[in-house]
RNA sequence: GCCCCUAUAGCUCAGUAGGCAGAGCGUCUCCAUGGUAAGGAGAAGGUCUGCGGUUCGAUUCCGCAUGGGGGCUCCA
């Protein structure tokens, strides 16, 4: 027999030897934790066939991780079981840095549960239980897991099971497997249906912990039971457990809700209502540097700006088709201008007005208010549009997902010539105008037509789809396909960024629209005196203001360049004698356009100085008689360095140079 | 929308086995004039989210509403 084995894709060499396992070779190694035989991952207590191609599958491996983790979820789920014996197994599959296993049980699960649960589990990774995979017939299967109703139903639709509904952790395309835990004696401890592989034992699982429990409905579905979803983390090491709950606990210092209040940039008032935000002075002023900007950069790239209402009658809605697709995430119609006789008989018809949930339908009216010439396009139309969308409840969260938000939002409306250009040039302004914000790592996703909830013809959407695909493999950055992700009306790309900390977000979204204009009846006349029906791409670019603001602040953990920094300057006397001093200064940089403040109040300077450090404050300018006599001022930046004896003119030019230039620093 | 959790001063949080509440920070006033992350003293500030119910009595127990949190589903 020969095997041969190749040790991270490199080395490579033949071993002979029968019945060998993944044990046999790599039984040693605990940053093993499995085998690909021929490319297949496999356990490695599997005895290993003859001729085949063998590869370590190692812990610390994107694989390895998921092996770890849907080990670790095997655990918590015997640990469940045996505090709770009347609870029925959902599923359990890995996720990003951890785990979770959904349970059909009476009561939900407490933070003393988890507590408890994780003791249960650090004694069966105590006992080092073996994970025995053992193939099984549909029908031992059903045998077996009789009290399990929901793997019955896996069992039943097995051909069904997606990765979107976390169901193919458990069952494969092909035969049923179960793994058995076996203890040192050989018995049973536990078993569940799975798919596998799992590390060799229990022991493997160095480093766990419960983070928190759920309701999570039965394979995703709303009309489905409502289960009970426990969640973990698990890692090679207790170390990589420890900077894992450490970086936990950086993002949450980081959480733009917290900043906003610490920093005062905005509130949601309960008074205004859930999802509805109103900015601060300081919120304001960097939210006026962000749009100043962009209008800047829109004037450059040759928008043009124009202004709508944020309500309008239904009917605009009924043309769009918004009322026909998306009326449940619109705010409820306001009835107006109904009369009623004395009798109570109706002696005027109302109107129902919406709250508007898009801006396209009034860009397309502008551009319908007259006889549009092939020469003006492509047409492009910006606005920072309003727009109000019923989110449901349980969304809504912090500046992220809002009720109402302003997109800065434009229609660009061309030929179908021009359509592959302008969605070229516009992917490198998205990716530019993003870099401004230190936003430079990014990939596509391409949203492409659900049949069931949109408009058009096919035709078309393959056309629309095909344009946006072109442009985006013309970045030669990565592109996701996200099928049936799109809105009714168009296919869309969009960009996710990556922000400081290595999460993604969607941001911008260009959309090829070949519906609306047919829907509105837009119209160009061409060169040959026709009329042509122009194409339409909808795009934001920070995808919602008050979003982008919101990432920003996490991004930047509220340390905002100077060029958003709500305060650019504190300065601060070394006692009351020199405030005078330092006025005169700041009115210096208040004449270059510097956002400065003179700290005069009864603190002491040690004071003043801490407190313009938690407000995060770029630049932190200090005198005193040494500083007053000889014309200069001491910095202290943010990393806590300092230079001293700065003449105020350099101080001035370094300070407004680093907002011109929207470094960070 | 669904499940669970939650709501005490501007913020972060104590507290009352049901007898109308407290700290730190912040705010205000005064003292202090201090060279690099909290100087000192005093004061103000709360219908204990709202509305019902139980009770002699509710901030506390129960219900509903509203806001918030963690998820599910959905999304910019």
């Amino acid at each position: 027999m020969s095997i041969t084995l190749s040790s991270d894709g490199e080395r490579q060499e033949t071993v002979t030897a029968t019945d060998t396992t993944g044990l046999d070779l790599y039984g040693d190694d605990r940053s093993v934790v499995a085998v690909r035989i021929n490319g297949e991952p496999r356990d490695l207590h599997l005895p290993i066939p003859d001729g085949a191609e063998v590869e370590p599958v190692r812990i610390d491996s994107p694989e390895g991780l998921s092996i770890l983790r849907h080990s670790a979820a095997h655990v918590a789920a015997q640990a469940v079981q045996a505090r709770h014996p009347d609870a029925k197994l959902g599923i359990g599959p890995p996720i990003t840095d951890g785990f979770y296993y959904d349970f059909d049980v009476p009561e939900p699960f407490t933070p003393d549960d988890l507590r408890e649960l994780e003791k249960g589990m650090s004694a069966i990774v105590k006992e080092r239980q073996r994970f025995r995979r053992r193939p099984v017939s549909d029908e031992e299967a059903r045998a077996e897991l009789a009290p399990e109703p929901y793997k019955l139903e896996l069992i039943a639709d097995k051909g069904a099971a997606t990765d979107a509904d976390g169901a193919s952790a458990e069952v494969g395309a092909g035969e049923l497997t179960i793994y058995d835990n076996l203890r040192r004696d050989g018995s049973t401890a536990w078993k569940d249906l799975c798919r596998g592989p799992h590390v060799p034992h229990t022991g493997y699982i160095p480093a766990f912990a419960l983070t928190r429990s759920s309701a999570a409905y039965w394979r995703g579905n709303q009309d489905n039971a409502s289960l009970q979803r426990l969640y973990g983390t698990a890692w090679p090491s207790k170390e990589a457990l420890k900077a894992y709950q450490t970086r936990q606990a950086e993002a949450a210092k980081r959480d733009h809700r917290k900043l906003g209040r610490e920093l005062d940039l905005f509130s949601f008032p309960e008074e205004i209502g859930s999802g509805l935000a109103v900015f601060h002075p300081k919120g304001g002023i960097l939210r006026k540097a962000m749009e100043d900007r962009s209008r800047e950069r829109h004037l450059d790239a040759g928008y043009e700006f124009v202004y709508t209402p944020h309500i309008s009658k239904a009917d605009l809605f009924e043309i769009s088709g918004h009322l026909g697709f998306y009326a449940e995430g619109m705010f409820p119609p306001m009835h107006l201008d109904e009369e009623h006789h004395l009798d109570g008989s109706l002696r005027r018809q109302g109107q129902d007005y919406y709250l508007k949930p898009m801006n396209c339908p009034m860009h397309c009216l502008i551009f319908r208010s007259r006889g549009r010439s092939y020469r003006e396009l492509p047409l492009r139309l910006f606005e920072f549009g309003s727009v109000y969308r019923y989110e449901m409840s349980g969304v809504v969260h912090g500046l992220t997902r809002v009720r109402g938000m302003t997109q800065d939002d434009a229609h660009i409306y061309c030929t179908e010539d021009q359509m592959q250009d302008e969605i070229k040039s516009l992917l490198r302004f998205v990716l530019d105008l993003l870099a401004d914000y230190g936003l430079d790592d990014f990939y596509l996703e391409l949203s492409t037509r659900d049949p069931e909830k949109s408009i058009g013809t096919e035709e078309d959407w393959e056309r629309a789809t095909a344009a946006l695909q072109r442009a985006a493999d013309d970045t030669g950055l990565d592109l996701v396909m996200d099928p049936g992700g799109a809105a009714f009306y168009a296919p869309k790309i969009s960009v996710q960024a990556r922000d400081a900390i290595g999460r993604t977000w969607q941001l911008s979204t260009i959309q090829v629209d070949l519906m609306l204009p047919e829907r509105f009846g837009l119209e160009i006349t061409a060169p040959d005196g026709t009329r042509q029906r122009p194409v339409m791409i909808h795009r934001a670019l920070f995808g919602s203001v008050e979003r982008f603001l919101g990432v920003l602040t996490e991004h930047y953990a509220g340390a905002f360049p100077p060029w958003l920094a709500p305060v650019q300057v504190v300065a601060v006397p070394v006692a009351s004698d020199y405030d005078g001093y330092l006025t005169d200064v700041a009115a210096r940089l208040r004449q270059a356009g510097v956002r400065v403040e003179v700290d005069t109040s009864d603190d002491r300077m040690g004071k003043k100085i801490r407190n313009a450090e938690q407000q995060k404050v770029p630049y932190i300018l200090i005198a005193g008689g040494e500083d007053e006599a000889a014309g200069a001022v001491s910095f202290r930046y943010r990393d806590r360095s300092q230079k001293n004896g700065v003449p105020a003119d350099d101080a001035i030019a370094e300070i407004t140079d680093a907002i011109a230039r929207r470094i960070q620093v």
